[in-house]
DNA sequence: CTATAATTCACTACATTTAGTGATTATGAT
DNA sequence: ATCATAATCACTAAATGTAGTGAATTATAG
């Protein structure tokens, strides 16, 4: 059986060398290399022979959901493997979406580890019982309560912004040049659209989707 | 020479094996033990003779801040060290009231992390470099800025959240069985003791801090 | 035990947000 | 070109939040 070709993407030093040390004395695996950002990744990947990628999702420049989607475009033959401290429900979805082929928690142990890698080079996906958990129950939510994905316009999603910069609805309109009363339409349809309460909540989904 | 004795504690089974096989061939180190929570760490320490610990930060149950202490309290020889991924100047302000003897990011690599045990073996402390100019800048900025420097008080953290949850002063104070003037007292000095402007930057501070 | 801080409550006044209803003018996509 | 959506504006009324001031009671730590 020939090895299994290896490449790690994360910018934590300490985390790459660890488990660069985990799959070192691996007999199937071969660690092709240990790159700490995306940049460096793409450009490795032009020149080596790697059957798995395994990244961090967070990574300043590049995050692990941009990377992936990339190696897939240029690479579709090369699996991938997120590795996060959480199992975010829309993350996951953006990185399924994109076809990845595996998602870990950080808190996985070596054996789990070599279970997902093996999986992806046999050509199965791998994902940790907690992110299957966490993404049907996401899924379940969906269906059940709100199927109404709200899609938030553009000026909605600058006034989001400005709220969550604590302006009042009168700063936002002198900024905006426009009027209170249209500012006041948006902040409604924000809350109508998000089913939320008010102000408190509006920055809580904010700050939780990243918006601001 | 005696071998050091190192204690790893983290939450991240993955990091943990990584790091311990980093650790695993280095002469004048010994690793005694790779635990996974704080109750562990200090069942462990009753019985075994540990000369440095290194702990993550955020651990379920009790994080590495109170673990810190637990361990400064009953076994002030013992040297810590502290890992995390981020380097909050709040965070390391506590630890470093709390006596810990160094900070690491988890992106530095394993000659920053050798220096690092080998210094606080010695004993010396050591700060990563960004860690140290974090915490040199937000004593910078809290002098010119705001002295202020807010504990939230155990109530004023509760009610908090609660706005963060959406509720109003009057839910509030009816899930406290309290009147509705102390709930905004404590609002008032909500804002008042963080700077603040309105709801949308209580909750903001609140996610951000990871209050709520 | 005794300062200090936390928690509690009260009243007033004003600012801001929320809710309801309705309507006109861009803008973009088919 | 037209249909849907986005963006704009208007008015009213009620609810909620913000600000100022003051003070009593209860914990907590030194």
């Amino acid at each position: 059986m020939e090895k299994i070709n290896i490449l790690i993407v994360d910018d934590h030093h300490m985390f790459l060398e660890g488990l660069a040390a985990l799959l070192a004395n691996i007999q199937d695996v071969h660690l092709t290399g240990t790159l700490k950002n995306g940049k460096e990744a793409l450009e490795f990947l032009e020149s080596n022979t790697v059957d798995v990628v395994i990244m961090d999702i967070s990574m300043p420049g590049m995050d692990g959901i941009e990377l992936n989607k990339l190696i897939k475009d240029s690479y579709p033959h090369i699996k991938t493997m997120v590795l996060s401290t959480h199992s975010d429900p829309k993350t996951i979805n953006k990185l399924i979406q994109d076809d990845v082929n595996g998602y870990l928690l950080k808190n996985a142990d070596k054996s789990e580890l070599l279970e997902a890698v093996y999986s992806l080079a046999k050509g199965q996906n791998y994902f940790s019982e907690e992110v299957k958990e966490k993404y049907t129950n996401s899924m379940f939510a969906r269906q059940s309560k709100s199927n109404e994905e709200p899609p938030l316009s553009r000026r909605e999603i600058e006034i989001l912004k400005l709220i969550v910069a604590q302006n009042t609805t009168q700063e936002i309109a002198e900024k905006l040049f426009i009027s209170q009363h249209t500012v006041n339409s948006h902040r409604k349809n924000l809350l109508s659209k998000l089913g939320l309460k008010n102000t408190a909540g509006l920055v809580k989904y904010a700050l939780e989707e990243g918006i601001a």
